[in-house]
DNA sequence: CCAATAGATGATACACTATAACATGACAAC
DNA sequence: GTTGTCATGTTATAGTGTATCATCTATTGG
């Protein structure tokens, strides 16, 4: 029950979140979709318009939003409006990279790491579910101790924290 | 799509995996079970038939299961059979700390270290479902860092590792 | 150029997961 | 005994995700 509200905001607004700082948010989104077309055509990867649409409403919304919310959205725009339509784009985006799924939340976000491989930890508020990506390295702590013992071969990691994000720090505390 | 077949291992079934590790796991299920009833004691928490089902069953099963398997096993032995049921049940004992959700297999699974409080990081194997659980300790590593320069305060974490067990990694060695 | 192929999309139907809402029951406090 | 509280039963519905099959579109090889 993630309750975004469905507006846009304005692409250059200077407001919107990146991560939980302030940015411009109009090169930010512009930028990304520029580094995944270079990847595309790099790696033979065909970036096709319902996948460059969902990557571009993701970058935009800056936050994790549901298959749902992003069917309405392409819905919006002219595109199919079925469920598989969205998850199909999603599986090739997070399968390359250029967006991850939240399991906690059931819902998919832009990375913001788009060209360099990593093992992503994530931040989620749980007041305004903004989410904010950090880097993580489960499987040199305790966790990678524990199943080098058990035998365990790890291949991927979900790393998620749950909390307050500063604005909502601030909110609290008034 | 958890893969699990309905059978209940012969309860002193040696074989049975605890974490990946053979045990005595009629021993486990009556322990286990002895602890929480112990606990709920202390701190007038109500461990209601429903309730104590459930737990059993997870203890028995010594694997994630989803919702609703829970709720064929529930049937079977004449409880009601309505989602809620189960989802209550699993509520309370999550809440309490009795069993832990597995975001990513929205299914559960008894905790195996009942007792202590701990933030708990999992195993799952990607080929025969197991679950096998650890401790972890993410505030303290890279999250941490990347959680203080944010401002984001850290309530709940969760970890989870996808991979190989033991079992596997040899089944796909041969 | 045409046919064959492979990948991508459209569309229907369905399966799985979870909660809202309301009625009933059990039990303790007053 | 009435009231309040917590737990359970039950119905209905919301939210999330796939299987399947048909169609389209872009290569590519002849
Ligand atoms: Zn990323
Ligand atoms: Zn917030
Ligand atoms: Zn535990
Ligand atoms: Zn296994």
């Amino acid at each position: 029950m993630i309750h975004y509200n469905m507006t846009t905001p304005s692409p250059d607004d200077p407001g919107a979140p990146l991560g939980f700082a302030k940015h411009d948010h109009h090169a930010c989104v512009t930028d990304a979709l520029s580094v995944a077309e270079a990847r595309c055509a790099e790696e033979g990867l065909r970036l096709t318009p319902v996948r460059r649409k969902v990557l571009e409403i993701l970058l935009r919304e800056h936050r994790a939003l549901g298959a749902y919310a992003i069917l309405d959205l392409l819905r919006e725009e002219g595109f199919g409006s079925q469920p598989p339509v969205a998850y199909r784009a999603l599986d090739f985006l997070s399968e390359n990279g250029f967006v991850h799924r939240i399991e906690r939340l059931n819902a998919f976000v832009a990375c913001t790491h788009a060209d360099e491989a990593h093992s992503p930890a994530f931040m989620i508020c749980r007041l305004c579910d903004t989410v904010a990506e950090a880097q993580s390295a489960p499987a040199r702590g305790a966790l990678g101790a524990a199943a080098k013992a058990a035998g365990f071969q790890i291949e991927k990691t979900v790393v998620e924290a749950e909390g307050l994000c500063p604005a909502c720090v601030d909110k609290a505390a008034s």
